[in-house]
DNA sequence: TGACGTGGTGTACATCGTACGCCTACCGTC
DNA sequence: GACGGTAGGCGTACGATGTACACCACGTCA
């Protein structure tokens, strides 16, 4: 489309760039984004982009930086408990990591090493500290939360709620229920709890996992714990 | 190459197709497994490997089957306390994982619904069920553990070790450490502890871990734990 | 006036997954 | 033996992708 004369576009900007490329990935998936179809949906040719995203990557790790800055900062209170803190702030997250249904795939594939993740990571880690954990502790139980601090827990017997499941043709053979009777009794069970539901109640998963972490975490604070005794028993 | 008269090479086999695969992923990472670099070590055209694999998804799901198969089966002495099968068990994957660089990427992008990974988890389900935990309790303490079962927690702070970090040029800014003295601190401390090494001591971190959510698993069933009451405390 | 930086364009290339059709070697059956 | 079927490997081809590189239009400032 050639611009006529005087009819100049509104420019581009990492900004404008990044908040496409999740609007895109929010509408049409996150394998949607390429460097081409994210430039047509700005009217552009595709290696304008790279004027404002080093490349694909960076292009990634920028959307996820976006929707990271979406979490909401745990209130200031400093009367707050610790416990009550963390489970805001990872709650937080949660609601904002689930509002953008790619980003727990593009979060899990990043190198997490820019200012938002870090920011965010700073921000529960000052949680700890200053609920006096010692910083070899506070360490420990940001491992042991893991990607939780990002809201979401590993996907398990999943299948993405919706899709009918399209019924592809392996070369591999099919797996037979019969041979997985333990699954099978639980499914059976989680499906007597919620008759109505498919898959898991991923919400209670999360809240259970996440009550069990901060109980044991608790315990460790409480038991003065260090790691020079190297091992966990309270 | 082509083959002189009489001289047929053997031919190939999904088994075949899969190993080589494993093979190249060892050697040269998952992303050099192509279909075309894949048939090459083969000494094969690449279409030929579709008569053993029905996509690229079928071949990765196959190479996490590969890997997965020679988790050790936890020593079957049903005298076993269920917390020692089980930490074996996963540490048995964990190892076995940990030596196939590129298996944790694999399997997190896995849908995981493979005989093979279904088998781990059956294993582990009984483990548990053995042990008289309620259908219930073993669904949640099954996501519980998340991809823990698979002998891996999420990376965090982690670069792989030894690649010295080859400064790419980001359009974004750098980030500055001086924003993020939480997590220096935590940083300076583990240096402190671990003079010589680099990054995070990732089998401490997942012992840690493990038995932080062992404990709490052994508390919620010697609490007779029941998702009705659906609170976590003990 | 002219040099220069900023930002969008156009072309080109290597690489990827894989659809489709062919060709050959082997098999069981008559 | 002749013959039809099938399994398995080959060759070609297509559309997508990320991005290197050269180019050029513009505004700014010397």
């Amino acid at each position: 489309m050639p611009r006529g004369p005087g009819v100049t576009r509104e420019p581009l900007s990492r900004e404008r760039v990044l908040r496409a490329a999740v609007a895109l990935a929010d509408t049409e998936g996150l394998d949607a984004v390429s460097m081409r179809r994210l430039a047509d949906s700005l009217g552009v040719v595709p290696m304008a982009l790279y004027k404002h995203v080093s490349d694909k990557d960076d292009l990634l790790d920028g959307m996820v930086a976006i929707v990271i800055g979406d979490i909401p900062v745990a209130g200031a209170g400093a009367s707050r408990r610790w416990r009550a803190a963390v489970r805001e702030t990872i709650l937080g997250a949660r609601t904002v990591v689930l509002a953008h249904p790619w980003a727990r795939r593009a979060i899990e594939t990043r190198t997490l090493r820019t200012p938002a993740v870090l920011g965010h990571m700073e921000r529960l880690t000052q949680l700890f500290l200053g609920a006096g954990f010692s910083a070899d502790l506070t360490h420990h139980v940001m491992h042991l939360l893991g990607n939780r601090i990002w809201g979401f827990s590993p996907e398990l017997f999943n299948e993405t709620p919706g899709k009918p499941e399209p019924v592809k043709r392996r070369t591999s053979g099919e797996p037979d229920p019969q041979d997985y009777p333990g699954i099978m009794l639980i499914a059976a069970d989680a499906r007597a709890r919620r008759p109505d539901a498919t898959g898991c109640d991923e919400d209670f998963e999360f809240d259970f996992a996440l009550d069990v972490i901060l109980d044991g975490i608790a315990r460790l604070h409480r038991s003065k714990w260090d790691s020079t005794t190297r091992t966990v028993r309270d």
